[in-house]
DNA sequence: AGTGAATTTGAAAGAAAGCTCACATTTCCA
DNA sequence: TGGAAATGTGAGCTTTCTTTCAAATTCACT
């Protein structure tokens, strides 16, 4: 879960500490009009005016428009990757099922911290494919790697490579799921013991620790 | 899975067929920019030259450029719509393992087909973030109703609501995983039956039945 | 064949958005 | 403290979007 270099620097890279805060309050701002009006609304003229900046500084940090919404996701993934390491690091003596257990919660406080915006970066802000692809392969490498460990706990001549593509898998694409479209009436917490007892019976330990309290099942 | 109305008619609706063909030309042609040439450099006037319209015609049937993506995402989804209704339809007699299997298989199938369009849609094409929630919504209901038969043969009282959640969360986000990023290492084949095991297992009927032939673990 | 509706055309132009650049200001540091 | 580097500014130029529309063509239907 190493965060990724820096892309081309086709402008200028913010070096003193008020740059760093136009920056930051260029995205922040981004955010807010995302919030507020809606992704097609946005123009990069608003974001300099609602900024406090002017049009010209934005045009020093980003070349052009879509490279603000990149950053943005890019934003994001770090804030996402900064979690699952700190949690990938706490857990590292844990059993398999602490840490998938961890690691679920962490997925989870990346994106139920607000919900709206990771919808809104997931459907309305276009972002490089790669991008999306880099995040899962860093995170497949991750699971691999804390997967490792416990190979021998689930099914003998398994295939590690697979087992930790799904189980990444799982982790980013369900709880994404259960934390923005999840059942009405379910509670993110049942869900979340859901999750966990899915990933669990995926690796083949399903059925032997009951999960505690939640009255799954 | 019943696909949805027509939006808003801000604009004539094509009646002939002539008519129907230049949108199916302007959304073609779109397509075949975003391949050639990435979504960014799309312009309007582009559009309606690549496809031989006039300007005025894209006009006709689109209110702006936004409109046009809009419209490709919601091809796209009423294509895997009625892939999976198909299958859906022709699974009604079977048993819950064919019904799944079909499932994983309609999903690959609506994705494999053109794995690059795919990924560009969900990445550079931005779309309204409720289209996805509907998908999903409907998605979840048909597998509600798809499960039910069903619900004596895995865990007692268990959720079903939920249970049809999880599936097809699974289905959809793991085959998508599992067309455009699987590791480098595997086949689809491979990854598709491993799918199916995941989705079993969750199902409380892993270990149980061996899988056919493909040696899965 | 005749008639009206549907469709197409494309130039032209105003509106909107993206973006540049010459100059002003602030910060750094020797 | 002085100059270089970093940063900030915003008027305005360029590109793209969007709309208009009168005239031509094609289609459906009788």
């Amino acid at each position: 879960m190493k965060a990724k270099s820096k892309k081309a620097a086709s402008r200028r890279a913010p070096v003193q500490e008020r740059s760093q805060l136009t920056v930051e309050a260029i995205l922040d701002t981004v955010i807010k009009l995302l919030k507020r009006r809606g992704a097609s609304s946005i123009t990069t003229n608003r974001i300099a005016e609602a900024a406090g900046v002017s049009i010209g500084s934005l045009y020093q940090y980003f070349p052009n428009k879509r490279a603000i919404f990149v950053a943005l996701h890019e934003r994001h993934i770090a804030q996402v990757d900064r979690i699952m390491e700190r949690r990938m690091a706490e857990s590292a003596e844990s059993t398999l099922e602490e840490l998938i257990s961890s690691l679920i919660d962490g997925m989870i406080e990346a994106h139920a911290t607000d919900p709206e915006l990771s919808a809104l970066l997931q459907a309305e802000v276009p972002h490089r494919a790669d991008g999306t692809r880099d995040f899962s392969v860093r995170l497949h490498g991750a699971f691999r790697k804390a997967l490792a460990p416990h190979a021998r706990e689930f099914g003998s001549r398994t295939d590690l490579d697979m087992r930790a593509f799904f189980v990444s898998n799982m982790i980013d694409a369900l709880g994404h799921a259960i934390v923005l479209r999840r059942p009405s009436g379910s509670s993110l917490s049942r869900a979340r013991a859901e999750l966990l007892r899915a990933i669990l019976a995926y690796l083949g330990q399903n059925g032997s620790s009951p999960l505690p309290g939640l009255g799954v099942s």
